[in-house]
DNA sequence: GCATGGATATAAGTATGCCCGTATACGCGC
DNA sequence: GCGCGTATACGGGCATACTTATATCCATGC
């Protein structure tokens, strides 16, 4: 009999999607390097399976803009430039706050429990490589109740997508601290159902990150493009 | 010597892209209608290669939200209720309304002439299948300057996820002319430069498109969820 | 000495076959 | 007669093997 965990959380199912999470955590992380070419029975021996699999999971991480595929050139992972990353935060302003503004009315006091849970856990969390996800289920959480499916997907992708950039953020105290301030702002103006000052912080809260990122990027050999 | 027109088009380079580009047509001009199990080894048979391209053609297509994929259970046209229209349509205003709003001060007089030559193709093209492409091509003909690749690539996403249902609308001669002047409309306010009227009228048209497409689904039996 | 053409190597694309999971139907037991 | 268990069939996931395309390097000719 299959064990409890698997048969409810609905774990992965197949081997190229287990590939693929491992692939998607690596490259967050920074073990894999941006422009690093992902060659398939390279991966498939690293991994211990066929090359069907990993191909596979390449294609899904392709369609979440991780990495790259060129016919009979192969995969790499995704190489952003600071304008990319700019693109990608315009578009986290449009697609978070028109969500937020949607969801402010209508979110439960469990889920304004469950943000202010996740925060303390940002406070006490030791393991750099658990903000992100934690910094994601925080905003997630506020936009639960926006009644739209599709537009939540499409901010969970770019959470995905800009992963491994906004750990740059987090790891640096002095941005993590002042992300804090702000998140704990916005919860507090959820609460209050004020769903125009939630929406001006987090417009703030994002602006903010696209400049350090940046920033952060534009200073590093990271802005060449692939 | 490969031919000029498969050099220099980028045409599909890969059996899987080929057979992607099909299904997606036939999905799109009903030839295969939503919830029809797609069986890898009956497409591998019709078209006459393996089942690995196909394998391949379905990832992509799923990442594009048009057939769904349950792991073990196989792959089926994705189907749509009137809900998920609705959302999409809600994004469509957000996501074009936005571009349009930045495209528009720097529209360039030859995208202006291409959108209404674009126009006049729709008034006199007969062929019923090439009205959904054409409608895409003025759109996203608009939003072209918006300055941001990743915002306009969620829009042709989300074009070709509703491509089907829009030619549902398109088919109607009474909406389609109605469509038409609402198109002449927008691009007379881009030519005056007059974004906040573009956006306006933009948002008016796609709130009709949507209100028809859901009156038109909801009275058919294609409401059904998968 | 440089450029161009061809050969070779590398890696992706494609084909085929097998195995395993899931579903459905039939039978047996209660 | 109804329900549960088992068997069989259908279909997708994975592996292995082969083909094709592209890039690089070397040789040859200008």
């Amino acid at each position: 009999m299959r064990g409890f965990a698997e048969s409810v959380m609905q774990g992965p199912r197949t081997v190229a999607e287990q590939v693929a999470n491992v692939l998607r955590e690596a490259i967050a992380n920074g073990t894999i390097k941006a422009g690093t070419p992902l060659r398939q029975d390279e991966l498939a021996e690293q991994f211990g399976f066929s090359r069907m699999p990993i191909r596979d999971a390449l294609r899904q991480l392709e369609a979440e803009g991780i990495v790259s595929i060129h016919p009979t050139k192969g995969a790499h992972v995704a190489r952003m430039d600071s304008a990319e990353i700019s693109e990608i935060y315009a578009l986290r302003e449009l697609l978070e706050s028109e969500a937020l503004r949607l969801s402010v009315p209508g979110l439960a006091g469990a889920k304004l429990e469950e943000a202010e849970q996740v925060l303390d856990q940002i406070d006490a969390e030791r393991n750099v490589g658990r903000w992100g996800a934690l910094n994601r289920a925080f905003h997630l959480a506020l936009y639960h109740a926006c009644g739209n499916r599709r537009l939540l997907g499409l901010i969970e992708a770019h959470h995905n997508a800009a992963d491994r950039y906004v750990r740059i953020l987090l790891s640096n105290l002095d941005y993590r601290n002042r992300s804090q301030t702000e998140h704990r702002d916005l919860l507090a103006a959820c609460r209050r159902r004020d769903g125009d000052k939630a929406v001006s912080i987090l417009m703030q809260h994002l602006r903010e990150g696209s400049e350090t990122l940046v920033n952060a990027i534009e200073g590093d050999g990271l802005s060449r493009k692939s």
